[in-house]
RNA sequence: UGCCGAAUGGUGUAAUGGUAGCACGACUGACUCUGACUCAGUUAGUCUAGGUUCGAGUCCUAGUUCGGCAGCCA
């Protein structure tokens, strides 16, 4: 694993000055999703810190799933999880289930009953609401907050044992119903739901709460470093009473960093299922999805996404990350690996009058000139080419140095050629652009020198093999309301399908192998939707470009 | 008018009492058989008001703004 040189920040910190007291001796850290759902680039950024601080310092890192909440949990997930942290190139020591702790847990329950730290509670979750005092006044305490170690003990074997209906009872931990802090406000540690669990199947019909399972899990696992999002930073110091009155053998420590968030992104993964649900997107891995299966059906690459997240640093305050950092980071990973082709997305005919009828020539060009190792290949030419639309214009902006009636341009790795004439139908729209070419400026031949200003792209039109592209644009409408409906918030042009062009030299192109179509951008090979006669490409991201075409052309 | 936390160019970050730096973006220019890449340059910042100090982005006080917290979700 790639590691830069001078990272630095208030987690490493810690755990460096961990290290060097002796407090710790191993840093073990954990990735703890729950199976409700697919992966994000918010869980990338997590993912990354939490191996990456161990791994840094010899440690290790746990995959624990969270599945303590049955009626949201689904096996799907479990395996989309880990083959999207293993995509990512992480791998972990140690599979785990929170679930197989539940044995271990009702037993700390037990005992904080003993100690008279936690009492069976009557209160309807209405009552438990009312009851809860609100940010500026106190809770009150429950009239079942005094029961006997004994009737308590009784009461939450039958909880157990299902003696009672969803809801009817609770655990509660016995802190303060004063606190300022809302947390520490007799929580509820277990509930009754008799749902059946994918991993216990249904053994329980009680569940434990996330901030009694956590800290419990983390403690369990050995786990030094819990590291999660800032919004349970006011859970830490129930988190530390837990595993204090469970008396558990070891004490891990939790600490918060601040979340992702993305430019024009919504994260949330009750809105990510609403969109795969509702079938507005294609499913879970759509390339315009912020999931990690839908950076990866793009085409991004995970080392792309780790030196993004690597940039962005761990710290405690808050943000929106300009999408365009994530895209500079797949430029710069693609650009050193992706081999260049010729496509021609939306195409319009070129014919060079004066080239013989019959003729083929295959020129050479580099496989990736940025990586002169990557070789050479033959591409072919002749008297009928595609070029892209927008490459000529019959009445042309200001410096437009592509081709218009009289100019001349440069074929990549081909011959200077003069536009001439055009061909135009009914309606008056170009069909076919007319040029008469120099034979005397062929490409690697060193025989000529002349200059010309601008090279445009082609693909010969015998060996042209038709090939679809999936132009993506932000899934979400500019200043869209995370709260307000976001079906009505779609952006209709998130999808663009074009049919167009590639070269021959693209026949064998696999699912997701990546390229970079001159002048244009980088493209993966769909996985969902290529098929042996049909390739689909998906922009992963578009080459920056200084050079804006008017949007308005004026056409004869 | 509760508790917790955060504020540094447009964005993300660095500077741990001693020259406010980096990256992305934007804009110039050079180069170019990719208007890409690369290179050179420009732009632009310490939330406010006091205080401590020889010296404050950093420490203190007050304020302002923003975020999180009132699931039997995680």
């Amino acid at each position: 694993m790639e590691r830069s040189a001078n990272h630095s920040d208030f987690i490493r910190d810690i755990i460096r000055e961990d290290l060097e007291a002796g407090r710790v001796t191993r840093v073990v850290t954990r990735f703890p999703p729950e199976p409700n759902g697919y992966l994000h680039i918010g869980h990338a950024k997590a993912i990354c810190i939490n191996f990456d601080v161990a791994d840094e310092v010899g440690g290790k890192t746990h995959l624990r799933f969270d599945d303590t909440n049955p009626v949201k949990e689904d096996r799907e997930y479990i395996e989309a999880i880990q083959e999207d942290v293993r995509w990512l190139g992480y791998e972990w020591e140690g599979l785990y289930f929170a679930s197989d702790y539940f044995e271990e847990m009702y037993q700390r329950a037990v005992l904080l009953i003993k100690k008279g730290k936690a009492y069976v509670d009557d209160l309807t979750a209405d009552q438990l609401r009312e009851t809860r005092g609100t940010l500026t006044e106190p809770g009150q305490n429950s009239p079942y907050r005094d029961r006997s170690v004994a009737e308590n003990l009784d009461l939450f074997a039958r909880m157990r044992a299902g003696e009672f209906p969803d809801g009817a009872k609770v655990l509660r931990a016995k802190i303060d119903m004063a606190s300022p802090n809302l947390n520490l406000r007799d929580p509820v540690l277990y509930r009754i739901s008799h749902a059946v669990h994918h991993n216990t199947g249904d053994k329980w019909c009680i569940y434990p709460m996330y901030a009694y399972a956590h800290p419990l899990e983390d403690a369990i696992e050995g786990v030094t470093h819990s590291l999660c999002s800032l919004e349970f930073k006011d859970q830490r110091p129930l988190y530390d009473w837990v595993v204090r009155e469970c008396e558990m053998p070891h004490t891990p420590h939790q600490y918060e960093f601040g979340r992702l968030n993305l430019t024009n992104t919504v994260m949330s993964k009750r809105h990510l299922k609403k969109l795969v649900d509702e079938g507005l997107v294609d499913g879970w891995d759509d390339p315009r999805m912020p999931t990690i299966s839908g950076f990866r059906r793009r085409g991004f690459t995970p080392e792309a996404i780790r030196s993004f997240v690597r940039e962005l640093g761990i710290t405690v305050s808050g943000g929106e990350v300009d999408f365009k950092l994530l895209e500079h980071h797949a430029r710069q990973d693609l650009s050193l690996k992706a081999p260049r082709t010729m496509a021609v997305i939306r195409p319009l005919k070129l014919v060079i009058t004066n080239y013989p009828e019959d003729q083929v020539e295959m020129m050479e060009t580099l496989v990736n000139p940025e990586v002169p190792e990557m070789g050479t290949k033959q591409v072919p030419f002749s008297r009928e080419l595609y070029i892209e639309q927008e490459d000529f214009m019959e009445v042309p902006p200001p410096k437009y140095r592509r081709l218009y009636p009289g100019n001349e341009v440069r074929l990549k790795d081909a011959y200077i050629v003069r536009c001439t004439d055009v061909v135009k139908d009914a309606e008056g729209n170009v069909t076919e652009v007319h040029c008469t070419y120099d034979p005397d400026t062929r490409s690697g031949t060193g025989s000529n020198t002349r200059k010309v200003k601008g090279t445009i792209h082609w693909v010969d039109c015998r060996s042209a093999l038709p090939a679809e592209f999936r132009l993506y644009e932000p899934l979400l409408l500019a200043g869209y309301d995370a709260e307000a409906p976001l079906e009505a918030q779609i952006n209709p042009e998130s999808l663009q399908v074009c049919h167009g062009y590639i070269g021959a030299d693209l026949q064998d192109a696999k699912p997701q192998d990546k390229f970079q179509f001159v002048r244009q951008g980088y493209f993966n090979v769909d996985p969902k939707h290529t098929t042996a006669d049909h390739k689909v490409f998906n922009l992963i991201v578009s080459l920056k470009s200084s050079f804006k075409v008017d949007p308005v052309p004026a056409q004869g």
